[in-house]
DNA sequence: CACAAAAGATAGTAAAACTATCATTTTTGA
DNA sequence: TCAAAAATGATAGTTTTACTATCTTTTGTG
């Protein structure tokens, strides 16, 4: 009953194997794996562990995920579908590229803020999780398999969504694509190297909030050096 | 003797136990390390399975490398230090910012071409390596361990000299730091792209070469859009 | 209440990721 | 050139990971 009521994002079915948003067991994964995940990182991460925390068996976990990996592509998949609808709800009704570019990168920080709708998932833990693990997702050896099952169709979306704003903001502009993916990529890399590798960034982790700098970043980009540029 | 007379590259010795350039043994591990790694990528690769390849016991190339996490390191370092090799080359007494520019782009593009001194080392191979597997050499848990280590120091530091140049380019642009790593970034994760996920990108595969197109993408991102921003 | 679906419990396998030990080969330097 | 030292090889063994299979128990539904 609860379960049919609640809001449920659609992920991609070739990622799982039985829909974890529709058993109180395949939230507690969803809940649990993005602590763990958080806690001791991809590598150490196993499904031994994970069941440990769910208060599970094992071998239930294995009816929902292959396999780690697929389970942390559902999980980066649920955070662009999210921020996917949180771009689509900010940029309604609005024409003018500039502004449908300003609210789009108000939403992609947005999706990192906690929200109320999704009780078993910690969005700031999360966003943390696709900085620092969600290139392990994209960067393997059968990314061209993976890409026909559709594993970064959300992603991708979202890139040429922003590669059309940039396109209406600067038509003779010669690399949309490129500084679309690029902008997401600086979304997360900066605040990772902000914390962990200064000498990366010019971001500060001991300023300003660090989020804020991002869109500050962010916006000069677009802003400052795309709109601007002599093409 | 054949050992003492060749050209090496220092590497960080944190990364090894036994420096893998001064043996026999110790260079087949990198030679055939790089075509392992190509072929099966990270997360099949096993120092059982290199060890085959070596015709090598398993024993001896763990007194060479701690797992293969450090031996991906070691290549990557190795990867980077060849680079800034070849920028120091490149920019050798060359003074004005955007010759200067110039040249380090073309070195940062050269170090994927093959080269006689490293009899051991594909340099293409090494190339595509760095751009699959680079970033799960970097994005870990315990990064920051990693980074006391010395493990990024060469990375940072070329980040930093072409952070340099960009400050003496263009003085009052507010981001050379994050510029800088994203340069290097993009060199890397555009020619992935490409081949793998082209809505992401704005390189095409089948037309220039693509090393081409990249130089055209940073000469652009530096001399376009960084130089002409408003600032 | 009966039946199906979900979850749990248990056991087992193959491979990965090492460590330890000892034998053999190679190097080197007195 | 010969003996010691260093490097490598061969073998065995341990723990953990990454699963698969099967059977039992619990839970949800008409």
């Amino acid at each position: 009953m609860i379960n049919s009521l609640s809001i449920q994002l659609n992920i991609n079915s070739k990622l799982f194997l039985k829909n974890p948003q529709e058993s109180d067991l395949g939230r507690r994964i969803i809940q649990e794996g993005i602590l763990l995940f958080d806690e001791i990182g991809y590598e150490k991460f196993t499904f031994k562990k994970l069941a440990l925390r769910c208060e599970a068996a094992e071998s239930s976990i294995y009816r929902y995920f292959e396999n780690k990996h697929y389970l942390l592509l559902y999980l980066i998949n649920w955070y662009w579908e999210w921020t996917s609808f949180l771009i689509d709800v900010h940029t309604q009704n609005i024409h003018a590229p500039n502004e449908k570019m300003r609210k789009t990168i108000q939403a992609i920080l947005q999706s990192a803020e906690p929200n109320e709708h999704f009780g078993f998932i910690d969005e700031k833990v999360l966003h943390k999780i696709v900085a620092l693990e969600g290139v392990k997702a994209y960067y393997v050896k059968d990314v061209d398999e993976e890409n026909s099952e559709g594993s970064f169709l959300i992603f991708k979306k979202i890139s040429e969504q922003i590669g059309q704003i940039i396109k209406e903001l600067k038509p003779t502009f010669p690399y949309p694509h490129s500084m679309a993916s690029n902008l997401l990529n600086l979304a997360h890399n900066q605040v990772f190297f902000a914390e962990h590798l200064p000498r990366l960034t010019d971001l500060k982790c001991d300023s300003k909030p660090i989020q804020q700098q991002v869109d500050e970043l962010l916006k000069f980009f677009v802003f400052e050096m795309i709109q601007k540029s002599n093409c």
